[in-house]
DNA sequence: TATACGAGCGAACAGATGTTCGTGTCAAGG
DNA sequence: CCTTGACACGAACATCTGTTCGCTCGTATA
């Protein structure tokens, strides 16, 4: 078993590695016989069994372009992909998710599992527009993922939409008594208070990002 | 154009990824057909056909599982791993790269690449420890993506250990005749000026990362 | 020399799969 | 009431594709 890999077989593995990227689909048995000047289809199979029981790929009986490659998939699973709905301003609510057709949404940002919690569920990405959330360190440009709530625990982050004030904000919160304290992420800003009746929890705050020029 | 995907549209499309994402090659007609209990294969292809002419999938004619999804493959071919190397204090300098086996680096982030610009060379994140940073509206617990370089443009924002004061800060950076200013990204602070013998240069902040609790 | 075995050949076979086409349904609009 | 277009059906068809099998060749090994 401690044996090296035939040049060919090799080459053959290579070959679906390419393929693979180029195409989004592995290829055929023809496909490598072909490309690979080999003579017989056989002798494909052949070499492709042998990678198979080195556990370099797995072969899916009977079906067509059932090739996959052994470890890769799993290095890029955790990489979650975000689509940037919109924008977020002080004056204006955030759009509304339904309305959005996720599909039409050409603009995405990337990031790895651990950055966004646990499940990739509900989340959603927005532009920050103006420099209202300056106190929560968050500034022009910036992009924030959150993820859709409309309920808050003591202490979470939350993008707000306050009624009274028509305004969209992103602060702490926390439920206090018969009021509600919004407090900015900046210690050295003081808290808003409020009713409950104002507040209209949008999103919870999970990751922020800023790309500087 | 602007209208939405139906239902199944959506279903297949799914079914796709998942299909995807579990067994590394993609589903057949008859494979979506079945286990999204439509009657016909001709369905499946009607609308695969409009999937296509959205630029969600592309098909390739005559060829098995042939289905390829759009901005899948190649986005993740621009996601950038970024080795985390150490962390980032006012009070002390940063950890000499050279000094860092980076095959012993196990932490990562992953990022696409347009968050980072063009080149992925030289890039390397650290954790920032301390508020010391907050008037660059980056707080504890942050990530900073920085490029290794020893000079700054006037205007780029650079991680610089001032000598005399032994300090690490993250500030714009402009030459300015004999000194130099180093000016807070949050406008409402203070620069500081000092003398070029003073700055030493460490990287230039490319990206922030917040995830939030 | 006889035997074993890895490796390769080529052809035929049987499923697996994409494609096509005539037909049907239904809601919107004239 | 008729037309149109989106969407769906089901069956027949034509390839595409994996599998199998008998055979050859060269290199060890007994």
């Amino acid at each position: 078993m401690a044996r090296a890999l035939s040049q060919r077989q090799r080459a053959i593995l290579e070959y679906i590695e390419r393929f693979l990227d180029e195409n989004g689909y592995p290829p055929t048995i023809r496909e490598i016989q072909h490309d690979l000047r080999i003579s017989s289809t056989s002798v494909v199979d052949y070499n492709l069994n042998v990678l198979e029981q080195r556990n370099l790929i797995r072969r899916n009986r009977n079906i067509s372009r059932g090739i996959e490659l052994v470890g890769r998939r799993s290095a890029e699973r955790r990489v979650i992909r975000i689509p940037v709905v919109g924008q977020i301003a002080a004056g204006q609510p955030l759009p509304v998710l339904e309305e959005v057709d996720p599909s039409n949404v050409d603009d995405h940002i990337e990031l790895s599992a651990d950055l966004v919690g646990k499940q990739p569920d509900g989340l959603f990405a927005l532009r920050v527009k103006g420099f209202s959330m300056v106190d929560a360190l968050i500034s022009d440009g910036d992009i924030v993922v959150l993820r859709r709530q409309e309920t808050a625990e003591n202490g979470e982050t939350v993008a707000v939409w306050l009624r009274r004030e028509q305004e969209t904000t992103l602060k702490r919160f926390y439920h206090e008594g018969d009021r509600i304290r919004l407090q900015p992420a900046n210690a050295m800003m003081d808290p808003i208070y409020t009713t409950p009746d104002n507040v209209e929890i949008q999103g919870k705050l999970v990751t922020v990002l800023r790309a500087v020029s």
